[in-house]
DNA sequence: ATGCGACCTAAACTTAACTTTAGGTCAAGG
DNA sequence: CCTTGACCTAAAGTTAAGTTTAGGTCGCAT
């Protein structure tokens, strides 16, 4: 197949690593545009390389497929994106990546103070609500490790 | 209720922040292991407050339910755990969280040299595979940013 | 002793991110 | 022309980590 013909599903699976299925899964979600050839079959652009393996790499960081999605929207429609289009996201990318790691260490920092002082469960372990991941579902406040402030130690 | 007759699962959900049916669950899995009081109640420890807060951290480090059990599983049987089993796990824990902050700033600092070089799908872009989180499904090698060394650039 | 909220079980439902299956079509080689 | 593998769609299945529902029981205050 010519590369003028674009790519079939099947290149594209064998290029990135991903499935087929994975890859009709992503059109669907609407990670990717592929045209259809005259028989009705997926064709992709080269670029759509650089797409997909952008999906696989914000995955690995923990982005959902619709914040992949939003990431790759800001992308040009009309053509395809250049190096530097890549780079305004990269940078976005690396933004969020910043912020989890300051994260991390940050807990990180808090347990080792609790390994230190043993407390693990008192109210004075810093170790309450660190990071509202865990508290998106609207259940209310969590109070880890523990006892809440106020409650007495049994 | 006395503290003696054990905490219902309710006021381990109020203490907790939890929901009772996740704490049913977490039962199921294993995580914790609640008597039954003479009607078929469940009745828990104190200790377990602990716990369950342990669960909540380790969650939002990304631990899956059975790791989390595979870590609970070392503290003792017999016993109320003491300051210094909790710090036993909590070291190895940290361990894991060190080696995870050491991933994502590798992940940061190939990224930034790729807003750099502006390559970010050549060979020589560095974020081949950096992690073997995404990999662990047994579909082969995944090839990120672009083609394959071998694939000739078009 | 009675009513009501807290509790019980089992089973079905939910979401994300896919894969698998079933039944058919397309495309390229011999 | 014919076969065969790649491709198509739609729908169902999968896993994790729970939640929700349905139908009943417990326990405590009045």
């Amino acid at each position: 197949m010519k590369y003028k013909d674009g790519l079939s599903i099947g290149e594209l699976a064998g290029r990135t690593g991903l499935a087929v299925s994975a890859i009709r899964y992503y059109e669907a979600q609407g990670l990717i545009r592929p045209w259809r050839n005259s028989g009705g079959q997926r064709r992709f652009e080269r670029a759509d390389l650089r797409r997909l393996s952008f999906v696989m790499i914000a995955q690995q960081f923990g982005f959902s497929l619709p914040e992949i999605r939003a990431l790759l929207d800001q992308l040009p429609g009309g053509r395809t994106p250049t190096a530097g289009d890549w780079t305004a996201i990269a940078t976005e990318f690396r933004t969020v990546l910043d912020a989890r790691i300051e994260t991390l260490q940050k807990l990180r920092d808090n347990l080792d103070g609790c390994i230190g002082c043993g407390c693990l469960s008192l109210p004075k372990c810093k170790l309450y609500n660190p990071e509202d991941r865990a508290g998106t579902k609207g259940h209310g406040p969590r109070y880890l490790m523990g006892d809440r402030p106020e409650a007495t130690e049994g």
